[in-house]
DNA sequence: TCAAAAGTGTTGAGTTTACACCCATGC
DNA sequence: GCATGGGTGTAAACTCAACACTTTTGA
């Protein structure tokens, strides 16, 4: 075969979520044609390096930061001038942080590092824009058949923030007392003995979510689903 | 950054469906380190050729296949000695053929081209075999929530082997009633006038997967889905 | 005592499951 | 006339959706 003249890169799709926000990290490039743009963290994979670890690294390089969940989202490299530069072929990665990493420095390899409200996103250098639709699209349909909104909230949590949460990413209203019901007939969040210190109105058990109750039951054929109506 | 010394190739795991076995799409090597070994039919992206393009000209020129249904599945790239000769990240598609693309033949470009049961895989090159172990389960998930065991049978098709399909790929026992209610209650199948040239039986019915109607329902917030109980 | 958020059950509608017999054809 | 596969309805169980008032706290 003839020489390839193609790269390798990875992207990473970073949501956050606080205060009924949802929100995605961006960097600030240091570096090359698109300097001062803001773009999704990612960055060319290392010969020797798996391609999950070539995105560890650049999260950390880059924000410094390091996620919950992490997952293949996909390739783009259908077209071919998406980097003005050379053919690139980018995989990106879907990826998750919780509130208590909200705190980020730009590290050595990026100028910046912030989070962006998805409704208020910058203009982004190469498809990154398309690429950040393509995650949120399956960022809404996970959450109806995955229980990774916990990965977004805090390790205790009021189940009003859950609600909040499934109601704005998903655009949607929820019914509390079914939702409530719903969530706690899975037996996968378990109840604290703890309350919330609250800022107003009574004051709410914290809740958190039982991971290896989930994986015991999704082995014995369990499958979480939540369906909002529209 | 330093020059990187990564390939990238496709890889498709073309499944088909015929006398209630699942089938995959397999090519023997006809040069490389693997000469003679069976593995997925794939190879190299050219430098300025489309992922998704790569993997329907290496069909086409390994197989002879043109097929229904093409989509991502995962790319494979953290396990760096998957090819043995350099590193390769390979960016495999899920697709799907119908009976009527049963024949096949060795292109050029390999020595020989031919489906085997997936109950019944030779030894595969690389690490194609878990490849093969993803795809499977992809199929498998999908064919709960998308109309895509249409693109497994023939254009026009008899309930029975709509059912059969189903209860073949998810190894699961059907209520032939309940089925046919529920697929016809979506309205996405139209009745023909034909009848089958059976080969023994009262004759049935011929049906055609109506792909516009789907597609109007699916935008209106339709949602195909088909569960079988264990 | 008021404002704010948490907590809590019941009923009707709709959906899903279970189940068995007759029909049309070729041999 | 028999073997083979095609075609069909109903009732019970279950799940989902709709709905509103009381409780606890801080200010």
């Amino acid at each position: 075969m003839d020489t390839q003249k193609i790269k390798i890169a990875v992207d990473a799709i970073v949501f956050g979520y606080r205060n009924n926000c949802l929100y995605v990290l961006l960097i600030k490039q240091k570096y090359g044609p698109l300097k001062n743009t803001w773009v999704l963290p990612g960055g060319f994979v290392k010969s020797d390096e798996a391609l999950s670890d070539a995105v560890k690294r650049e999260l950390k390089e880059e924000a410094g930061i390091e996620v919950n969940y992490l997952e293949q989202l996909y390739t783009f490299g259908d077209d071919i001038h998406r980097d003005p530069r050379f053919r690139v072929v980018s995989v990106a990665y879907f990826a998750l942080a919780d509130p208590a990493k909200f705190d980020l420095r730009a590290d050595t390899d990026a100028e910046d590092a912030q989070w962006f409200p998805l409704s208020d996103i910058p203009k982004l250098g190469y498809d990154h824009a398309s690429i950040i639709q393509v995650a949120h699209q399956r960022l809404k349909s996970k959450l109806s058949y995955q229980p990774i909104g916990f990965d977004l909230l805090e390790k205790e949590f009021l189940f009003s923030e859950l609600e909040n949460l499934y109601c704005t990413i998903l655009e949607s209203d929820i019914d509390r007392r079914n939702f409530r019901k719903k969530i706690l007939s899975f037996g996968i969040v378990d109840e604290t003995a703890k309350m919330s210190a609250q800022s107003a109105g009574r004051p709410g058990k914290l809740f958190r979510f039982n991971k290896k109750k989930y994986n015991a039951l999704e082995r014995n054929g369990f499958h979480f689903e939540i369906n909002l109506r529209k």
